[in-house]
DNA sequence: CGTAGTATG
DNA sequence: CATACTACG
């Protein structure tokens, strides 16, 4: 039985669950499910979503209310679930959550985005340099990891619809895409999706301004990254766009690994 | 011709321009149109709600963006425009708006909720207590008057569908139900409505929670309050609830009036 | 409940 | 442009 694993950034799990994303993760079944943007504290929760298909559910949500927040849905109860990376200004914002299996780590992750306003940018940037460290040291650590999340970053000129005009727009910057092709690189972390799949448009998420969606302008920014021991169990990746839970499309990835 | 005299608390009038106000005042053409809590400030007006089917529109905004303000459309240019009453309080919520034929005046005036808070009951309280020597003293300016507007209360217990359990509420209140005995007695104005129309259920307000409209759980709190010369040129009043443009209905009125 | 403003993406 | 919070009614 492979392991099914999904992610998506579904900005506002209320919105996402009134446009059917209930019935689309019964149907799927997945092993795990990675949520972002979840815009939910814990009180708003309604039974379904503390518990649907799937035996459990862990959130970890933002200070400031309808704002940011990760999820996590499993079928099988971790061993244990991290909140955070003790990082207090990035953990206010509910950005990082992990469920441990024996040595294999799955991250739920949703990097900032610089979109808003300069300050924001610089805050991106910011947890990007400290995760750097981070991210060498826990390869170090003899776990397996598949961290899935919105990273809000797009690549290559591949993993975006106009890469020329989008240059010098944040989650294109050449210091963005440089920090992937370090992460990707000389670090030694996969890109799992680019495992399986290297066409172009394949993306993850549209603006909802004009018909970004109709005319698949898109931008390929969520991602499952594993650790190398796991580059030859990726068995496969799929972009659900049938339906529509929010700007981003779920991304849907089996691998040969078995739970222990 | 008679003159015809349309009031609507809007409720915002780009959402009640989107639920087809602008069809039905071009069907009702009317003379006159008071409109109240417009919610909106001069530069969002588009050019349509500017200048519809009629000549001419003005428009008294609040400070406070989307709060309160009132509007008047006329076929006829006025002689006269009055903005406010001189009160800075009140005329900084946009709630007076005037305009003069010859000696004829028409009014859109939109009193204060008392609903939200006892904050806003004593400032509701207050402008009642201010507008009473003035509304005398308007009676005695040998001018007529029509007054359209939003008065936030209902006057007897025919003008609301449970008035045994709305006693405690604001807009029902033994002070405010009082106020308006004192205006359309003592001091002389005229229910313009009920010269023409004494019969129950006659409700221009249903609250949006629960299945009020549905119910028909209203309250009559929208009126045209005219001068006591003018009581004899009432030809006919008619509430128009075939559209819904907003929680409250349009009170159309037509009067024996030939404008100067 | 519903309209609007504001922050954020 | 879309989600959510807040103010106000």
């Amino acid at each position: 039985m492979p392991l099914k694993i999904i992610t998506l950034n579904v900005n506002g799990i209320r919105s996402a669950w009134r446009k059917g994303l209930a019935d689309f993760l019964a149907r799927e079944q997945a092993d795990l499910v990675c949520l972002q943007e979840t815009r939910v504290q814990h009180p708003q929760l309604t039974e379904e979503m503390r518990a649907p298909h799937l035996c459990q559910s862990f959130f970890h949500h933002a200070t400031k209310p309808g704002y940011s927040g990760v999820a996590i849905y499993t079928r099988r109860a971790p061993d244990r679930v991290v909140e955070g990376l003790g990082w207090p200004d990035f953990d206010a914002e509910g950005r990082w959550l992990q469920v441990d299996y024996g040595k294999l780590s799955v991250v739920s992750l949703y990097l900032p985005s610089g979109s808003s306003s300069e300050a924001r940018q610089q805050i991106k940037f910011g947890v990007m340099e400290r995760l750097t460290p981070h991210l060498k040291q826990m390869l170090a650590d003899g776990r397996e990891w598949i961290i899935c999340g919105d990273i809000n970053i797009a690549h290559r000129n591949i993993d975006i619809k106009n890469w020329r005009g989008n240059q010098k727009n944040s989650g294109f910057l050449p210091e963005e895409r440089a920090w992937l092709d370090v992460l990707f690189g000389d670090i030694g972390w996969v890109d799992a999706f680019r495992v399986v799949n290297q066409e172009a448009e394949q993306y993850t998420w549209w603006s909802n301004r004009g018909q970004a969606w109709a005319r698949n302008v898109g931008w390929r920014i969520d991602y499952q990254i594993v650790s190398p021991g796991l580059r030859d169990t990726v068995l496969g990746a799929r972009i659900h766009k049938d339906e529509r839970f929010s700007d981003h499309a779920p991304l849907i990835m089996e691998y040969a690994i078995d739970l222990p």
